[in-house]
DNA sequence: CAGTATAGATGATGATCATCATCTATATCG
DNA sequence: CGATATAGATGATGATCATCATCTATACTG
């Protein structure tokens, strides 16, 4: 069935945009072939070249996609003060959490793809690099300035919660895991 | 050149072993082939099933030749305690820094491998997780009871320094990437 | 020393992929 | 409405790999 209309030829874009945010953060972007990515947009290998130039745009596409989700729910989420807890405490207890550790394909892209992104090409690290500063940008809300102590805080407290998600789904072990989770969880909500 | 001794042959494994050590820190399991890593020892592909059942053997015994080399090279470090500063902030000082950043070869393979562990074979997986103890005990010295306090810095250390080390690795930022190693650092040796 | 087992070389094999070439039915344009 | 451009389907193509099969020269074994 060739030859869609204008929008469908745009939704379908989405779609294939949106497939490849969740099995990404899945899987890795190595870890994904563009032919899964298709099928799970209910489409066929075939069409992909007529919407990408190559794996990379899409793979930097669903970065940013899957970045711009996670930080609207976490702006969200962090929007309303609920006074007892600082925000910093209220991030980490959403993001460094069993349910986040057990959901990749919809949680933080940064943690899913922050080992991969090291070796991978240029579009899909810049992408990265932005998704990062998004990250930084939700965990202290409004942009503290450069070096300031606030900033320093965020930049620590990410550090903390993206590696201990990771490490968290690394290890095969659960106790072990959720030791990790907790003390990383308790370690941000403690801070000053 | 076929058949060596029995002290050769064990040698040649031990080459093989170490080859992999680096080339999987440096590129990951999945990023690097079985033909690179016995080139790099030395060999041709061909013998490779005479040493090993699987990629994924190697790839265990390259993470635990891997964790037993940085966890002796930590202990010595560590042990040398020279007062004004603690052992986390020492241990900071190390791995939180320029030279482990460009490093990752001959750096800790937690930090390498942790976001490919996820999703790797039960074999480098377990491997893996006995790194990640050996981190927590190079971290705390002699390893504090089970939900002890100190275990509890271990753990958030750990998380600190492995989540700043990969996300300063991954971002094509240099600026950023030095503020988070220095965020990290910081905090780490601020903890009490 | 003769016979046998084997480390390592060369060279398949079969998968999996990213990317490209073609084809075709339908939107869009004039 | 007729002509044309194009989204998406099917089906190469050429790489890269993990793993296996074979061969051979040499270390062990007896």
């Amino acid at each position: 069935m060739p030859r869609r209309s204008r929008e469908d030829t745009a939704l379908t874009k989405e779609q294939i945009v949106d497939a490849a945010a969740e099995l990404v953060r899945a899987r890795g972007m190595e870890g994904v072939s563009i032919g899964e990515i298709m099928s799970a947009a209910g489409l066929t290998h075939g069409g992909f070249y007529k919407h990408f130039a190559s794996k990379e745009e899409l793979c930097a596409a669903a970065i940013e996609r899957a970045s711009n989700r996670t930080a609207s729910e976490l702006d969200k989420r962090l929007a309303k003060d609920d006074g007892a807890k600082t925000r910093a405490a209220r991030f980490a207890e959403g993001y460094v959490s069993k349910a986040h550790r057990a959901n990749p394909a919809k949680g933080c892209v940064v943690a899913a793809l922050a080992g991969e992104a090291a070796r991978a090409a240029s579009e899909p690290r810049a992408a990265f690099t932005k998704a990062v500063r998004a990250l930084l940008r939700a965990i202290e809300g409004d942009l503290p300035a450069h070096r300031s102590k606030a900033r320093q805080r965020a930049l620590a407290n990410a550090a903390t919660a993206v590696g201990a998600l990771i490490l968290s789904r690394a290890v095969e072990d659960t106790a072990l895991s959720d030791e990790l989770l907790d003390a990383a969880r308790e370690e941000i909500a403690r801070a000053r």
